[in-house]
DNA sequence: TCTAAACTTGACCATTTTGGTCAGGTATGT
DNA sequence: ACATACCTGACCAAAATGGTCAAGTTTAGA
């Protein structure tokens, strides 16, 4: 059971942007430098949260990227399911054919996978991005 | 972000072997056959359960597996450990040299992480094999 | 003692996912 | 017009996943 880089890396380039997006809207090539994350990996990450409304684009010379809601408005839940990284216990909801359905011993374990997701999304669905900027001030001003 | 189905498997074959397991030690093969996991598969994930003391082995004509354990000690935490299902987030802090550390904007989010895994592990350390059969118990009681 | 059942070990492998790169665009401010 | 920056899609190497296969060893019971 692990995160994968991409949530990850929305996540860091989403408080990244968020904290440098004042006036003018921020490249991704210096969210880029600043983050160490490819450039070319950045655009695909950024093109999914697009077509998810967390950020809008501004083209041409000077432009960027910038929030499209306030931090307050994003939770982590929004970041994750827009990168399609999704938390995913058991094969059986989504594929009727494989998994526990069909079977005799069917579905022991369901309920506990069920559990174990509501757990890990509510989590996920508290978190805003504003929480984590406010940590990182925080940090910045007890270090 | 997901489970891998080594441990989804580790956890559903304990629990066959659970409900099983009253004088008679239970062989692989039943479990394979009862929750349809493959053979050879299921003595790797044994094995690796034998190693970390969860199960005991018995050998020869009639042999088998059984818990070694109380199902009320066997928490989930204990299995996941043994079939190397861990929860992981970051990378940065097994390895110095990747990750967070030694840039500029070191650990942005590391905090989060970090309370993410908690959160997750503390679910985990919770549930034990007995609340399982418990549950099934009493889905077969009402269902 | 022989043999079948069952555990044990370790090599091997195909497929999928991950974590990107590369090559070409298109749009727009100056 | 040109530099900057977004946009799109093909491509790819490496690792993880989810197993299979082969060749044992151990022991109960006929």
């Amino acid at each position: 059971m692990k995160l994968t880089s991409k949530g990850r890396y929305a996540v860091m380039a989403l408080v990244d942007l968020a904290r440098f997006d004042n006036i003018n809207p921020v490249s991704l090539r210096d969210i880029s430098l600043r983050q160490g994350i490819s450039l070319d990996y950045l655009e695909q990450i950024f093109s999914k949260l697009k077509k998810n409304h967390i950020v809008k684009s501004i083209r041409g010379n000077q432009g960027g990227y910038v929030l499209s809601k306030n931090p307050n408005d994003i939770k982590l839940t929004n970041i994750f399911h827009a990168v399609d990284e999704k938390v995913k216990t058991v094969q059986c909801k989504k594929d009727s054919k494989k998994g526990c359905n069909g079977r005799a011993t069917k579905c022991i374990t369901h309920n506990l996978w069920d559990e174990l997701e509501n757990h890990i999304n509510s989590f996920f669905e508290k978190k805003s991005l504003e929480d984590l900027i406010q940590n990182k001030k925080e940090n910045r001003i007890n270090g």
